[in-house]
DNA sequence: ACGCAGTGGTTATACGTATAATCAGTTGAT
DNA sequence: ATCAACTGATTATACGTATAACCACTGCGT
């Protein structure tokens, strides 16, 4: 009942072979010479016995371990992110790959690599905020092929995908500019985890107002009726607000019909993440959705080039999201 | 630059002592007679290297490798299944033990169970829907201590944490008679994922609704606004609505201000996981909390049980969740 | 008869760690 | 002076796997 699991050498025994060959058979390495009638015996022996491989076994002995971690606990969970790691996930597995999450404790830096270092993964892939410098070198010392951060800019130090946040607030503001707003504000989130965030859609926003003359006002706002009320006088000075994304828009539609203030009678309104709410908000709300169907299978082709190759690569980024603007009534 | 982890062979060598004084000094082992002046040039050393122990080769020489598996990707994810799992994080690694989110591409039965034994955990926690009676034997076998199923209902073949969804449904159904209402309805939602906890939230619905002698009618609704006003006979029947969940909520609630129906003077509307759009509602959405504040320490405490003893627990089940009703204008 | 290539395996070893068993010195009690 | 007990280490080994190196045997051309 309480046996050991069965190892390579059982399933040896019960077929009447070397461990070796069972090793050759259920890899089936290419040049092994074995014969089908064998290899038949040593792979019904394996399924009698229930056979597993021990993962750490063959670590230690290969090296590598075909271990990949990512960290989510930077990067804000949502139905996107869980799609995009579903997919990620898929594509990886297709590859011989085992993804997994570890968030590490909310640990950073160094901490942070020690921990994942441990496991000897080939790749970690990590919000920008957790992997400074010495982290990076910990998990290179490691063994760690590729480090990729994630997150709002591109790392100094390693590898990135980055979201083009300044892109969103750019077509956001584009947008509302072009329903003839003249003095537009857009929303940064008061949240530490959101902030950050929010400051790069604003410097994207107002690159594109500065450039078309159309003043825009900084709002920061924290998620609560009574924050949206305070910046009440903000809302009525202007004519469109890009609400950061589409919950912070709905809060915004609550607290301005309440006010009597009329969406988008007196200001146009502009979400982002098309969430199934969008929709059923009245006056149904315009917003930027973030495609990122083509990121999973891009980010996976290139963690096998840094997975495959021996040097350390420079450290570059992609950013393969695409925003696109859905326009409904709110605007 | 490229060169191999350093191993505690090579902190030994530095520190001029032998790789077993590494091993007692670094996982300082009570028993272990090493001077203070010999630990101090150990840890130095180790710290110069940048020395990080390898998890496979300890797991391969203690036979136990501290680490937890918990399969996600049959619970809902939302701010209440996060926030756990980072709680849960907390508990488990203040006991030593590390927590990883490994979803197994989505595999469930045998298959799962093979990928997850790979690793060796010593314990896996999943949805009760991956575990069937011989994907158990697999993990048993493979040397996993503890395995809980996480579900709506509790599994015959092992420990499981069930979420009380009837006692929600009886909770929702017992408010709105109290209220007054003479005939309700509950949503179930279409989608597959959902349903299943559609069904057990309607049930516990339908028993109190059945003991207070009011009728109750199941409604069968995706996730559209055809679909909620392709029902529309069924809400202009009743005056009492639980709508499975805030989303569903907000979802009934748009459709229904479409349609001229009033609420809650219509109809009153309960909905569930106080979701922070629920008091950005108009009305203000009458809802039930899952409290899971208890969750994470209990379950950290049944799981460390469950690891230390030898026998394979029979399988019983805790609940550790407190359905709350929140009451607010919808209702 | 002899080498020689091909077939179907086996033997031996290393990966990095934890720990039981051992050992050389030193101290202390009698 | 002798033995026991203690101190501060070292030596040796096993965990499960992958793989290089080796080996016995058969068939075959000369």
């Amino acid at each position: 009942m309480n046996a050991k699991p069965p190892t390579s050498l059982d399933v040896a025994r019960l077929a009447g072979v070397s461990q070796a060959t069972v090793s050759y058979v259920l890899n089936d390495r290419p040049g092994a010479r074995v014969s089908d009638e064998t290899r038949e015996r040593v792979r019904e022996a394996a399924e009698r016995l229930g056979y597993v491989p021990h993962a750490g076994a063959r670590t230690l002995r290969t090296g590598r371990s075909g271990l990949i971690l990512i960290s989510m606990d930077d990067v804000p969970y949502g139905p996107l992110a869980i799609g995009m790691l579903e997919e990620l996930d898929r594509e990886l597995s297709r590859r011989g790959y085992t993804l997994v999450q570890y968030g590490a404790r909310r640990l950073r830096g160094v901490p942070a690599a020690r921990a994942w270092a441990e496991l000897r993964p080939v790749a970690v892939l990590a919000g920008a905020g957790k992997l400074d410098e010495q982290a990076v070198a910990v998990l290179r010392s490691a063994g760690v092929k590729a480090v990729v951060a994630l997150g709002a800019h591109s790392s100094a130090v390693t590898a990135s995908v980055v979201v083009d946040h300044a892109g969103i607030g750019a077509l956001a503001a584009g947008h509302l500019i072009d329903r003839g707003c003249r003095t537009i504000a857009a929303v940064v989130p008061a949240e530490p985890g959101l902030r950050e965030m929010g400051e790069h859609r604003l410097s994207g926003a107002r690159r594109v107002a500065e450039a078309r003359g159309v003043p825009l006002t900084r709002a920061d706002l924290p998620f609560s009726e009574e924050g949206a009320a305070a910046l009440l006088d903000v809302w009525r000075r202007v004519d469109g607000v890009f609400a950061y994304n589409d919950d912070y828009a709905m809060l915004l539609m609550t607290v301005l019909r309440d006010a009597g203030v009329a969406v988008p009678g007196d200001v146009r309104m502009v979400g982002c993440d098309d969430l199934p709410l969008a929709t059923l908000l009245r006056p149904r709300l315009t917003t930027v959705r973030i495609d990122v169907s083509a990121m999973p299978s891009l980010l996976a082709r290139r963690l096998e080039e840094l997975m495959e190759q021996e040097a350390p690569a420079e450290p570059d980024h992609i950013h393969p999201w695409n925003p696109v603007l859905v326009v409904r009534e709110s605007s």
